[in-house]
DNA sequence: AGCACGCCGACT
DNA sequence: GTCGGCGTGCTC
C-alpha cells in the first residue's frame, strides 16, 4: 500500500457501452476530476466517451489493471448536477446500461468551431414580439398558482380543447424567463406543428430552440448548443428534447401528456412525463402536464393528491360543444339484410344525409377511421360479439385463419364461422381502409374535393402540411383520415365529424383499449365546430360500450372514475406497477424454454423472498401478439406489483444473472409498458 | 455498441 | 492457398 492510493483514488465513470460504470485511474496529468465531467477512457483498444459520477474505491472482487483516464473532453461540456442525478435514476429505474443513458444527453456532432451564423432552418425567427393578450380570470388563477411555489411540483391542467391551455404555457414562461432561467416544453411528436412552433416564435422572437427527431444531425448539434450555452431560452421539442441539460432549467411544460407517444418502446424504454417529473424532482423546478383528457395515471395522482389539480371550464371564444348522435351499426346491418340501400356497408343513412346536408352548404367535412396496427378481431356485424379472454378480460386476437388467442395468457380458442352469440351472421374481420372509404365517397358525391392523410397517403411533414393548408384554404371539402389528423387541427368550416367505425380501438389487446378509445373519440369530436356549433356522427357496433357513452356525454371524470374502479379491480395500472418481460429467441422451441424458465425463476424468487411473495403476480408466458418479428420469435412474461420499488428490485434480482439465458436469445424488460406487441 | 477472434465456403 | 461471412465474447 502506497501513499499514492490513499490520496489518488480512482473514479467511476459512465463509459458509451452497453455495461455499469467501470473504474479508472486519474488521468495522467493529475488533474482533479469532478462529478459529470466529460472524459475520454481507453476501452479495449479505442477510445470512447465517459462521464464522471464519483470517487471510488479499487474494486476488491477482481483483480483487473486499471487503466488510467486518458483525459477531459474539451469538446463536451460538464453535465449539471442535478442532471446526473436524475441520469442515475433513469437508468436505475428503466434497468438500462448506465452509460448508454448518460451518452443521450450530448448531440450527435462536435460543435462548428467556425459559428457562420446563428441563424436556424428549425425555427423561423420574428424580430417582433407578439404582445401577450389578456388572460381570463381562470388562467390568471391557474397561473398564479403554479407560480407561486417556485420549488417542486406537478400541476396537471385539465382543460378541454379551446379553453386556453397554451396562454397559460406562454405566460408562464414569461414569468420565469422574466427570473432570468430557462424553460422547457414537451410535446408529443405529432404535435410539432409549424403552427404551434409559429405562435410560440412570434411570443418569444429569437429565444426558441427546436429538438425532434426529424431534424438533421447538424441541426441537432446546432439547436443543442444554443439551449446550453444559454442562448436560446426556451427548448420545445418531442421527448427526446428531455436530455438536452439545459444549464438554468426553472420549469417543464408537457403537453398532451396522456399521449402514449410519450413513451419509447425500443433501446431506453422510458416514458417522458414520467421521466420529465423525476427531472423536474432532481432539479427542484415545478413541472405541468396539460390535457383534456389526463391520463389515468396523472388522474390517479391527482385524486390522491400527489399532484395539485387545475381544472379549465370555459371555452375561451364561448364556442359551444359539438351534439354526438351515436349510430348502431348492428341494426344498420339488420335492416339492410332484407332491404339494401345501395348505401357501402360503412355507411349508415344518417351520415349519409348529414354528409349531403354539409356539402350542401358548402361546409367541410371529415371521416375519421381510428384503425390501428397489425392485430386482428373478428366481429359479428349482427350483435357485435367479440370473443374475449375469459382470464384476462381483454379481446382475443386472430391467429392464422382459424384460432383465437390472448396475449397475456395462455388461453386460446377456435375461431368459428358463425357468431357462436347470436349464431345468425358470420364472424368478419374487423378492418376498413382509409382508400375504400375514399372510394365509396367518390362514388356517392363525385364533384366534391377529397384529401387522405393517414400514413400511406402522408409520409413527410411537408405533405402534412400540405393537406392542413388544402383543408384550410377549403380546397378539400372532405378529409378522410386516421387519428393523424385528429390532433391539435383547428379547421374554421369543418362542421362535420364521422367516425367511421369506433370499436377498432376497443379491441386492442391492451388494458388501456378503453382509455385510448375514450382519448381518440374525445378528441376526434372536438375537431368539428370551431366556428359554430358542431355535428359528430359516431357509427359503432358497440353503443354501449363505456368509451362511446362517456364521450357523449363529455365526461371525463366520470370516464375517468369507471375505468379507474375496472383497473383497481383487475390490478392494473395505475393502480398497481407493471413489468414486461420480452423474450426474443431465433429458434421458437428456445424461446419457448427461455420464457418457461423465466417464470419458474420468477417464482422461485417469489417464494424465496418474503417481500415478493405478496401483492404480486407473474403472468404468462404467452405468445406475443408480433410473435414473429424479423426472423425471432417473441415470449412475453408479464409480472404486476402494488410497488414501483418492489417491482423494480424485483426486476433487478432477475436480471442481475444472465448465465442462464441461451446464446442467441435475449431477455429485456419494459417498465410501465404501453405497446403491448 | 464496437472490435476482436475464430472457424467454414468461394475466389484471384 | 487467402478473403471475408457474421456468431461469440470482452471491454476497468
Amino acid at each position: 500500500m502506497n501513499l499514492d492510493e490513499a490520496t489518488n483514488r480512482p473514479y467511476l465513470i459512465a463509459v458509451d457501452a452497453p455495461l455499469g460504470a467501470l473504474t479508472y485511474l486519474p488521468p495522467e496529468s493529475g488533474m482533479i476530476l469532478k462529478r459529470g465531467q466529460a472524459v475520454k477512457v481507453p476501452l479495449g483498444r479505442r477510445s470512447v466517451n465517459g462521464v464522471v459520477l464519483k470517487n471510488t474505491d479499487r474494486p476488491a472482487d477482481v483483480e483487473i489493471k486499471l487503466k488510467p483516464v486518458i483525459g477531459p473532453d474539451e469538446e463536451r461540456p460538464a453535465i449539471p448536477q442535478g442532471y446526473m442525478d436524475w441520469l442515475e435514476w433513469m437508468a436505475q429505474y428503466y434497468l438500462h446500461p448506465l452509460g448508454l443513458v448518460v451518452e443521450t444527453v450530448f448531440p450527435p456532432l462536435s460543435r462548428k468551431t467556425k459559428r457562420k451564423s446563428t441563424k436556424s432552418a428549425a425555427v423561423k425567427d420574428y424580430t417582433e414580439r407578439a404582445g401577450p393578450p389578456t388572460l381570463t380570470f381562470e388562467q390568471m388563477a391557474v397561473l398564479k398558482s403554479i407560480t407561486e411555489k417556485p420549488e417542486f411540483s406537478v400541476h396537471l391542467l385539465h382543460g378541454v380543447t379551446g379553453s386556453g391551455k397554451t396562454e397559460v404555457y406562454l405566460s408562464l414562461l414569461e414569468k420565469v424567463l422574466a427570473e432570468g432561467k430557462q424553460g422547457l416544453v414537451l410535446v408529443p411528436e405529432i404535435s410539432l406543428t409549424p403552427q404551434l412552433l409559429d405562435r410560440f416564435s412570434r411570443r418569444f422572437p429569437g429565444m426558441i430552440a427546436v429538438l425532434h427527431s426529424h431534424l438533421t444531425p447538424r441541426e441537432k448539434t446546432n439547436q443543442w448548443w444554443s439551449v446550453v450555452s444559454g442562448e436560446r431560452r426556451i427548448l420545445i421539442g418531442a421527448r427526446s428534447a428531455l436530455f438536452c441539460p439545459v444549464p438554468n432549467l426553472g420549469v417543464i411544460v408537457l403537453d398532451e401528456e396522456h399521449e402514449p407517444s410519450y413513451k419509447q418502446d425500443e433501446q431506453l424504454k422510458y416514458h417522458a412525463r414520467d421521466a420529465a417529473i423525476v427531472l423536474a424532482r432532481t432539479l427542484n423546478i415545478p413541472i405541468v402536464l396539460g390535457s383534456a383528457t389526463p391520463s389515468l395515471e396523472s388522474w390517479n395522482n391527482a385524486l390522491t393528491g400527489r399532484y395539485h389539480l387545475h381544472t379549465m371550464k370555459s371555452r375561451v371564444l364561448d364556442r359551444e360543444m359539438p351534439s354526438i348522435e351515436v349510430v348502431d351499426l348492428r341494426e344498420v346491418t339488420k335492416e339492410r339484410k332484407d332491404t339494401p340501400s345501395g348505401l357501402p356497408f360503412w355507411l349508415s343513412d344518417q351520415l349519409y344525409a348529414e354528409l349531403q346536408h354539409v356539402f350542401e352548404k358548402k361546409e367541410q367535412a371529415a371521416l375519421f377511421l381510428n384503425r390501428r396496427g397489425v392485430a386482428q378481431t373478428a366481429q359479428c356485424h349482427g350483435c357485435g360479439y367479440t370473443a374475449e379472454c375469459p382470464n384476462c378480460s381483454v379481446t382475443l386476437t386472430v391467429h392464422g385463419r382459424t384460432h383465437l388467442v390472448c396475449h397475456f395468457c395462455e388461453f386460446t380458442d377456435q375461431l368459428t364461422e358463425m357468431c357462436p352469440s347470436c349464431k345468425e351472421f358470420p364472424m368478419q374481420p374487423l378492418g376498413l381502409g382509409t382508400e375504400r372509404i375514399e372510394q365509396d365517397m367518390l362514388g356517392l358525391f363525385p364533384a366534391i374535393r377529397i384529401a387522405r392523410a393517414d400514413r400511406d397517403e402522408v409520409q413527410s411533414r411537408e405533405q402534412l402540411e400540405k393537406v392542413i393548408e388544402d383543408v384550410e384554404q377549403h380546397n378539400v371539402d372532405l378529409l378522410i383520415g386516421t387519428q393523424m389528423i385528429a390532433k391539435g387541427l383547428d379547421f374554421q368550416k369543418l362542421n362535420l365529424v364521422g367516425l367511421v367505425l369506433a370499436d377498432v380501438g376497443f379491441h386492442w389487446p391492451d388494458f388501456r383499449a378503453s382509455e385510448r378509445s375514450f382519448q381518440l373519440l374525445t378528441q376526434m369530436s372536438g375537431r368539428s365546430g370551431r366556428q359554430s356549433a358542431g355535428r359528430v356522427v359516431i357509427q359503432t357496433y358497440n353503443p354501449e360500450h363505456i368509451s362511446i357513452q362517456y364521450t357523449v356525454k363529455g365526461d371525463f371524470r366520470g370516464f375517468a372514475e369507471f375505468e379507474l374502479q375496472e383497473r383497481a379491480d383487475l390490478l392494473y395500472p395505475p393502480i398497481w406497477r407493471m413489468a414486461m418481460f420480452r423474450i426474443q429467441s431465433a429458434s421458437a422451441d428456445v424461446g419457448k424454454q427461455t420464457a418457461d424458465r423465466l417464470v419458474q425463476r420468477s417464482k422461485a424468487m417469489q417464494k424465496q423472498f418474503e417481500a415478493y411473495s405478496q401483492n404480486m403476480m407473474i403472468l404468462g408466458p404467452a405468445p406475443a401478439p408480433l410473435f414473429k418479428l424479423r426472423n425471432k420469435y417473441r415470449y412475453h412474461v408479464m409480472v404486476k406489483c402494488d410497488s414501483a420499488q418492489k417491482l423494480n428490485h424485483f426486476c433487478r434480482q432477475l436480471l442481475g444473472d444472465e448465465s442462464w439465458v441461451p446464446s442467441g436469445t435475449k431477455v429485456q424488460v419494459d417498465i410501465d409498458p404501453f405497446a403491448m406487441l
